[in-house]
DNA sequence: TACAGTTGGGACAACGTTGTCTACACCACA
DNA sequence: TGTGGTGTAGACAACGTTGTCCCAACTGTA
């Protein structure tokens, strides 16, 4: 039987490095930490021993001994090839770096159940705040996390059953400044293509919608309202069955950029003309062989003000949980010039986006 | 002098746990970790007063003790923002996912010392293996801490001056079916827009042009190169000058999808038809104006092929550095027919886009 | 009744680090 | 020469967990 001296790849450790460089593991833990209280002379030999070794602190063990944080926030979130997510994402890491602190993305999941799963998970690796995208309906169970000293905080949707901050955008007001402006321009027979309604979002949206024809003393058409419309390609072949209808509808409002993209490749390979406003701005919009009315906003922003609510609470910052609401902004393409609506008060951000 | 029993926000521990249910430290983590060799009804008693106490296990202290896994891998990436990147970091969260691992997203940012620390930092917490999409040139200072002991992957280019794995491009076939196609078309004055060539890709791109030319025994005049595009605003920029010269091109290829994207913008807004090839697919280029060819790839691929080659390494298994090219794919749009041009052999990943 | 074998639970040390306390050497000053 | 202060370094315990070892209590059998 061979004794091995030492294990091949372990890594070193401050006592190795004490070892070689005839000092005791304190003092090395000194030199580490740049404390000045160490003989620069000896101070030196330590140094060079510990590059010699390859030596690399373990955060890890410093954590645990010195109760400081672990410098890392958790996001929950769903798909990052999502251009909505993935700026969202983008705006948490920025601020993230800003704060010195390390960001770990995790999948919020198809469920609640998915979702408590996720968040124990980051709990467990003791993350000191979290940002959450959530998926799900119910956030009640993840009261007791926050209860046991993980602040959170909820980007784009309330939570439900649950009391913490959140950053939500002004949906309602959105949906209908953009369908107001439909109405004004004479149409009345206006199609609308949501996602689901279990998504709160989309019931506020929906409202929006009707408060729209409501301002303008008109009756909202219900029949009009195609659920469950989650992917481009299901609204492409939506569309193909309702621009075949009898009494097509002569504008459109889509719930959300998936529904829209794909509403608008069946509009234009039919070479149609309806307008179409579209809930959330996406990537080359303004590039589009047709002008396309986008209901926008400062995706970019509700990541970074989730996050830097999020720091305020990791700073130990206390005050009642508070939802800030976001505002959108109608831009109109080829109509008349891109016009702000009234909407909510906000600390309006400044980041601007790309 | 107040004496505070126990401080208010501590965790509960273990320990807590253990003489809460009146068993040992021990006992409690036999029933955390699922041991059977306990009593059902002592596990019923510890799980309740943990339940009661909300406790959670302390990752980081058990893979102290144990020397097991951290579960982590590190992402160095840029600018989530950006659908490539984006695109990347989604295929690599699946696969982390899809390993029982978390992911910690960090900015490879602006050099190479800025790459390093970042490395450093993740190091420091025992990542268990790292993916760089790099930024810099030089990566030879990272060869120290692949030494010892954290596995890392290259994606999208190659390291320099270190030795290790990585997925990248068949930047060079791509250029040249792109220009080919041009050429073949009668274009002989084709404009080349590309960012720095400090990106080694810009200048496998840029080689490709060039054997385009000389497959077909034409000479490239190399004064129809435009450098340092780094953005779709100096595209656009740039564009204009060169539409307004005497002998302007009558055909373009963009070196990415920030130079092509700028190019279009210009090029459409004076109502020019000139074909443009782009490198990088984007998002909604099939519903341009205009037909829009691209050189386009399999960019969740790129991503997940280097997590999983990451996991090969992080399950202990040896092999030799290994450099996987993907290949690229000629997408004619409003030409001929997509057809896919010859490449270096690989495996063909299945998975899609979106 | 005595003994071996099996089962379940606790005591103790250790993972790699830092906080606290103490010890020693040195200097200045009385 | 004694005293006190300062500057530097080591000994020891502790963070929250798990691995190892051992012991007590059962079981079945001769």
């Amino acid at each position: 039987m061979v004794t091995d001296s030492h294990s091949p790849s372990r890594r070193p450790t401050m006592t190795d490095v004490a070892q070689r460089a005839g000092v005791s593991l304190k003092t090395v833990s000194r030199v580490v930490n740049g404390v000045q209280t160490v003989d620069p002379e000896m101070a030196g030999r330590v140094q060079e021993a510990a590059d010699e070794l390859g030596y690399r602190p373990n955060f890890a063990a410093a954590v645990l001994r010195s109760g400081a944080r672990t410098a890392t926030i958790g996001l929950l979130i769903k798909d990052l090839r999502n251009e909505f997510y993935a700026t969202i994402a983008a705006a948490v890491a920025d601020v993230a770096r800003a704060n010195g602190f390390q960001l770990i993305t995790s999948y919020s999941g198809e469920n609640a159940d998915d979702e408590l799963e996720a968040v124990q998970d980051l709990c467990r690796r003791r993350v000191d705040g979290l940002l959450i995208v959530p998926t799900s309906g119910d956030h009640a169970g993840l009261q007791k996390e926050r209860d046991l000293g993980t602040p959170m905080v909820f980007l784009d949707r309330r939570p439900e059953g649950l009391d913490a901050d959140a950053v939500v955008l002004d949906n309602f007001a959105g949906a209908r400044a953009g369908t107001g402006m439909l109405l004004d321009e004479g149409h009345t027979r206006i199609g609308i293509l949501i996602d689901t309604l279990r998504m709160p979002t989309m019931g506020e949206r929906l409202n929006g919608v009707r408060q729209a024809y409501t301002d303008r003393g008109l009756s909202f058409d219900e029949s009009l309202v195609v659920h469950n419309v989650a992917t481009p390609d299901k609204a492409a072949k939506r569309m193909e069955t309702i621009l075949a209808a009898e009494q097509a509808p002569t504008a459109f409002f889509c719930g959300n950029n998936r529904s829209g993209v794909g509403a608008l490749r069946t509009l234009w390979a039919h070479g149609r003309t309806e307008p179409l406003v579209c809930f959330d701005d996406f990537h080359l919009s303004d590039l589009m062989p047709r002008p396309v009315t986008v209901i926008g906003y400062d995706n970019y922003a509700l990541g970074a003000l989730g996050a830097e609510l999020l720091f305020r609470r990791i700073r130990g910052e206390d005050f009642e949980s508070q939802t800030v609401v976001l505002p959108t902004r109608l831009i109109r393409r080829g109509t008349t010039t891109d016009a702000p609506h009234p909407t909510s008060p906000v600390n309006q951000p400044t980041e601007g986006i790309q």
